[in-house]
DNA sequence: TGTACTGTAATTTATTTTATTACAGATGAA
DNA sequence: TTCATCTGTAATAAAATAAATTACAGTACA
């Protein structure tokens, strides 16, 4: 997996700090130090998820999409997760091996179940309670 | 992530469904259908883990380095994980903000807690139990 | 109508992963 | 002893993925 999470969570973390202002990607890009035009990418996709909204033209930028305690970090991974967090191989497994033709199907079935975990238990955190760490 | 845990598992898999006999790495790859070299890359980190046992020469080969049902797949995660299930972002977030200063922090306590999780949820089932499932 | 934003496509650069080549060292058998 | 067959590992190349950059159309406000 790569920095989406982190990022992500960096963007929601920051709009609810301050949530009666909208902030502009330049202005996230700047905390988290990326290309804004990475920031606008993962928010477009974080707002597909419900997770923010965005106004156009000037004055516009970024709000979130619903309060912060009704939002959970596994609300966040799933709109991130691309793969399961046990990596994705990318080989085909010889069929004629009898070890090879059933593998995917067992490695899958524990992936899935291992994922479910992760949502769950982060399912328990909501991004205000992340937030409020913060001093 | 990338597909280190798949192919470490179908290692121990094949290791462990013949046990009475040392398995070469040519065997190996062309059961999961990679390169032989990367075969032995992997043998080596799990080797360093006690997980697997080997043997040069001619009539050399691999064998499980103790029996199946006193291995995890956590063990086998642990050894093949090099970064956290919910990836890592190699950005430096800008210290001159207040969020920017502790989401790393913050993050990173996530992050260990998540992988904590998955360690035991992993350590729950065995390579014996694993294989097992196979026909 | 100008300014300051978002939205997104296209492209380049950097990084990571996988594959390949090469060869030294170990072991067993003719 | 010498040959054949393995492992162990380094070095390199190729492929895939991630991140950064450039560019510009569209929107909204003053």
């Amino acid at each position: 997996m790569n920095g989406q999470f982190q990022i992500a969570m960096h963007i929601l973390t920051l709009l609810s700090k301050q949530p009666d202002e909208l902030l502009s990607s330049a202005y996230i890009a700047g905390s988290i130090n990326i290309n804004p035009v990475l920031v606008r990418k993962e928010i477009s996709n974080l707002r597909s998820f419900g997770l923010i909204e965005s106004k156009e033209g000037k004055d516009g930028g970024y709000s979130l999409g619903k309060p912060a305690h009704q939002i959970t970090l596994a609300d966040v991974y799933v709109a991130v997760k691309n793969q399961s967090a046990l990596g994705q191989a990318k080989n085909m497994p010889n069929p004629a091996c009898p070890v090879g033709k059933q593998i995917n199907g067992h490695l899958n079935n524990l992936a899935l179940e291992v994922d479910t975990s992760i949502i769950n238990k982060l399912s328990k955190t909501t991004l205000a309670a992340f937030s409020d760490q913060f001093e």
